[in-house]
RNA sequence: GGGGAAGUAGCGCAAUUGGUUAGCGUACCAGCCUGUCGAGCUGGUGGUUGCGGGUUCGAGUCCCGUCUUCCUCGCCA
């Protein structure tokens, strides 16, 4: 149905007779001469018709409409001097047209297809066909084929198998809220859709597959966010006879192999790598981004020396005082330091107190507390700043702050504390511009095995088959909680989690001491378990492995803003398709082969 | 489950304190035009102001509810 693309023609097929086929992008009637631009993926080539010239390709131009898709006969000539078009590949020729074929008309469109039209989102999903007619999502399409061919490529040539793993398979009521599958064979029983394939991988290298690769659909019923879809893709991986630090050279060369082709430049390898414990403490989260230089400073010991009732009331409750010193940050507005505080509040903190320094002394709310009373003899302080206390003056000594700094600090208790010094962190790196440069990915190793659960136990940060570090095992069989740490590990690009992973446990009384740990009762995880289990009876090799969100790696590898911009065809918040308009209520014999009642369903899409 | 923002022609937006027949741009349709390429000019079509209720002589505007979308906390082993 043609003979070039609409993108391929040059000034070197000049006299070729071609067919082309495509959607009608544009056209421009001048009377007796007629343009029209035709587009397919490959790009856009000029049509023309004069009256005098080609009568019949006149006549085949006239009453097209936008997006109709036509078939056109014609022959390639070169534009007349200063007609090119610079800003196409084809725009040094134009196909004079000999006949048209009109092969599918179009109606009247939701919305234009350009790319300087602003769209919105709801109406991009909905109409997600015509979305990817624009050159953002044509061209996002094309660098995750070249993406996943790249991770795809180089884990072959490392020794890897592809190895497809079931979409149907079992409920595992651990962790997220499985999306479920009635049987119909088996009326009253259920499969699940895996939320990764996790068991399988482990499975295979109890197989002999030795190193296991997988781009996977994972399935979580949970609520969503910008960087969270319930269905989401991950590059998969496992290997056998390996230590984390295999897994981390794997990782970096696969990664690196990405960046080369998608950015032109391998990763500068080995990754920096981070304890949880010290990312969490230099920068209050497990993820950071380290384009942001602004660290958390505890502030506890100093903090109960100002006379602060808030800071002394916190501190007594066992909450956290910390703060954060923004280099510079006395420039900021009256407007801009409430916005951070807002940052704060919006994490959940009571507030943020703040001054600014200066070398006259500190002002702002918090100054009160830093400044010596009246009469006194203010600190002479060896940075200069006028007006301290004692109790001010190391206050802001171990803030390190300089003269033209902003000092902002956070009292809660510790969780509350830490969301809110990652929101104070971002925002004030963000007014400051502080967050450019390049990518920065790096590893946060020895995660906690066990997170404390709000009703006082624990359950596993990671998974239950995260093997805990040897150090701290007789810890663990003494009972210990909070402070056992895993070999596990996550990968971190700008503050994002790209994926997460670990060294698993091969060992049946290891895995069974874990069980326990989480409250596991020997009869339940025989039960939900029992297949790996009884695989480990016979001969597990130790095995690692990680997983890599694909979504969130190219949303940041393409510039895009959410994920659902490198998605082909992505749910809403709620989870529903604006398009299929799924979910959907299903015919009532179609329940009672499946042995279900159906429950009305709530509104949608109603209004 | 909690919090926040938004919803007015196909699309982007406006509409003073609650006050005329809800406007502008763009797209679309028609006509004109020999070189455009986000063409230009002239004219035209297009509205249950998300939906439901309330207050009022009068509601796009105020109040209540609801739906949808986005952001966010919880949640996401």
């Amino acid at each position: 149905m043609r003979s070039h693309t609409c993108g391929e023609l040059r000034a070197k097929d000049i006299g070729s007779e071609v067919l082309l086929s495509g959607w009608v992008a544009n056209r421009r009637d001048h009377g007796p001469v007629r343009f029209v631009d035709l587009r397919d993926r490959y790009g856009i080539i000029q049509l023309i018709a004069e009256q005098d010239a080609s009568p019949a390709g006149m006549e085949g131009l006239n009453g097209l409409h936008p997006e109709d898709v036509i078939q056109v006969r014609g022959t390639v000539r070169r534009r007349a001097a200063g007609q090119h078009n610079a800003e196409r590949p084809t725009g040094e020729v134009e196909v004079m047209v000999a006949a048209v074929e009109k092969i599918s008309a179009a109606v009247r469109l939701p919305f234009e297809i350009a790319d300087y039209i602003d769209v919105p989102e709801e109406m991009r999903l909905r109409f997600r066909y015509l979305d990817m007619r624009r050159s953002p999502l044509q061209e996002r399409m094309k660098l995750r084929t070249q993406a996943n061919h790249a991770f795809r490529c180089a884990l072959v040539a490392e020794g890897f198998y592809e190895i497809e793993t079931p979409m149907l398979t079992r409920s595992t009521p651990e962790g997220a809220r499985d999306y479920l599958v009635p049987s119909r064979m088996r009326l009253g029983s259920w499969y699940a859709l895996p939320q990764s394939p996790q068991l399988f991988k482990q499975l295979s290298m109890v197989g002999g597959m030795d190193k296991y690769f997988q781009i996977a659909r994972c399935m979580r019923d949970e609520d969503l966010r910008a960087d969270r879809q319930p269905e989401f893709t991950q590059l998969d991986m496992e290997m056998s006879f390996v230590d984390e630090e295999d897994v981390f050279a794997l990782v970096e060369r696969v990664m690196s192999a990405v960046y080369l082709a998608i950015n032109g430049q391998a990763l500068a390898l080995p990754l920096q790598r981070m304890s949880f414990t010290e990312s969490v403490r230099r920068f209050a989260t497990d993820k950071p981004d380290l384009r942001n230089p602004l660290e958390v400073v505890d502030l506890a010991s100093e903090g109960c020396h100002l006379g602060f009732s808030l800071f002394n009331d916190v501190l007594h409750k066992g909450g956290w005082v910390r703060g954060i010193r923004v280099p510079g940050g006395g420039s900021l507005s009256r407007k801009q330091i409430d916005s951070i505080e807002t940052a704060a509040k919006d994490a959940g903190a009571g507030g943020a107190a703040w001054c600014k320094v200066a070398e006259e002394g500190p002002s702002g709310p918090l100054s009160r507390f830093l400044k010596v009373a009246e009469g006194e003899t203010p600190i002479d302080c060896p940075v200069k700043i006028g007006g301290l206390s004692r109790g001010g003056a190391d206050f802001l000594k171990a803030l390190e702050a300089l003269p033209g700094d902003l000092v902002v600090t956070i009292a809660d208790a510790p969780r509350r504390a830490l969301t809110a010094l990652d929101a104070v962190r971002n925002k004030a790196g963000q007014l400051m511009d502080f967050i450019q440069g390049p990518d920065r990915l790096l590893w946060i190793t020895e995660f906690p095995l066990f997170e404390e659960t709000e009703a006082g136990g624990y359950h596993p940060a990671h998974h239950p088959f995260t093997c805990p570090v040897m150090e701290d095992l007789p810890a663990l069989l003494a009972g210990e909680k909070a402070s056992i740490r895993s070999r596990a590990y996550d990968l971190v690009l700008n503050g994002v989690e790209l994926g997460s992973g670990s060294v698993r446990i091969h060992d049946r009384d290891l895995q069974k001491t874990i069980f326990a740990a989480i409250g596991l009762s020997e009869e339940v995880a025989n039960e939900r378990f029992s297949f790996l289990l009884e695989a480990f009876r016979y001969g597990v090799p130790p095995h690692a492995g990680f997983a890599i969100g694909l979504d969130r790696l190219y949303a940041l590898l393409f510039g895009a803003d959410t994920i659902r911009d490198v998605i082909a065809f992505p749910k809403t918040a709620t989870a529903s398709c604006p398009l299929t308009g799924a979910p959907s209520v299903v015919d009532d014999h179609q329940m009672e082969e499946l042995g279900l009642s159906q429950r009305t369903p709530a509104p949608l899409n109603e209004a």
